[in-house]
DNA sequence: ATTATTACCATACAAATGTATGGTATTTAT
DNA sequence: ATAAATACCATACATTTGTATGGTAATAAT
């Protein structure tokens, strides 16, 4: 018995993949016939049956969506894009995702948040520290002494924000680094969210 | 009509976080009625019902575990904190929850853990602060040099865990504080848990 | 040439599922 | 005192769901 999978059924697994690491829940059969055009729910049971033979996935008898991936190591996601933020000095924003971090099997990102590794100590006297993890809700207005996170130059920074008449400017707690001040003008400051917590696992933590 | 969740719809709520952001797919009602000890589904058809009334979950109509959580756009989960555990000098612990905090969904909170408020600054040069909230999992072996917490003669402090030979050492990183030495015939020593996590909103922070 | 596999369809059915409705008892709010 | 919300139970019902079985056609393997 081959392991192979035939094309149409590729096609399915991928469909199960997406559907249960994707959106969260399996699809019942009447679904997934439906996602196909199958007029039939046998079809699509027949399918799921030949994918379990060959070892693809687990099927839980009775149970509605029982469906689960037998290839959780193979198939691993990288949920939420995490980049690193520089609470000092401005560092480059890398192009995608850095790590994983080890949040992504526990928790679905929020579409509208999302989370970032902190790198440098400029916010240590905010109690913000290297490799911790801020949450950053795109979609708030800053109020002053908010920290927040920009973008200056194609790097991001993560600092307390103070708006003035003209400009604004982004203060780091630590008084070893200056502040940055922004006026209206300036071509690349944008701001990207604020930071509405701050999250650190001590499980991976190293000394600071 | 209120936002708040009775404390029934909160466990109910717990589980299906637990279950949705846990396991993977939400519950049926029948799972759920067992899970509870309801001689019914209709019991929790109706708890369903109220928490979806209040905002916290939305179910699509006639879809087999068909239950989201809108919390992917609050983001928080209300969890109840269960005490205050002093930094420095041991606090009293109260009997029930004082507080409840909103968790935010990233932070990851086994099914087994509790939530503790930090009072007091012992632990400051560890990066935890007074008015943190810190992860505690009761069900993982202390190893050297992880912080835990403690119960001392009817009172809870969290510090970093060290044994010896024939005796256990709770040790603060201020140097303002003294180790706390107990040997194996101490009469109340109690160890509660280990810390997992630390989470501060940046929303809701008061001074420490 | 025959058999096995694949890829569909149709029908049937018991069990599971979501939903609706009515009822009781207790607590909370007005 | 009355109304509203809460927390359960019971029964009923239309769909949904998983499963089983039988059938057809095309392709691949022996």
């Amino acid at each position: 018995m081959s392991r192979e999978l035939t094309e149409i059924q590729k096609k399915i697994l991928d469909y199960l993949i997406d559907r249960i690491k994707g959106k969260g829940i399996p699809p019942t059969l009447a679904e997934a016939a439906k996602h196909f055009g199958y007029k039939n729910r046998a079809t699509v049971q027949q399918h799921f049956g030949a994918i379990e033979k060959k070892g693809y996935i687990r099927k839980n008898p009775k149970l509605s969506r029982g469906i689960e991936l037998t290839l959780e190591d193979k198939f691993f996601v990288p949920r939420p894009v995490l980049g690193e933020v520089a609470a000092g000095n401005p560092l480059t924003i890398y192009p995608d995702a850095i790590d994983t971090v080890e949040l992504p099997t526990v928790a679905r990102m929020p579409k509208d948040s999302f989370l970032l590794r902190v790198k440098g100590d400029s916010l240590k006297d905010a109690y913000i520290f290297s490799g911790d993890i801020v949450i950053v809700n795109p979609n708030l207005e800053p109020k002053n002494g908010q920290i927040v996170v920009a973008i200056l130059d194609d790097a991001a920074v993560v600092k307390r924000f103070y708006k003035k008449r003209n400009q604004v400017e982004l203060i780091s707690e630590n008084p070893e680094y200056e502040p940055i001040i922004i006026d209206k003008k300036y071509p690349s400051f944008n701001l990207v969210g604020i930071v509405v917590g701050v999250y650190r696992s001590m499980e991976k933590r190293k000394a600071g």
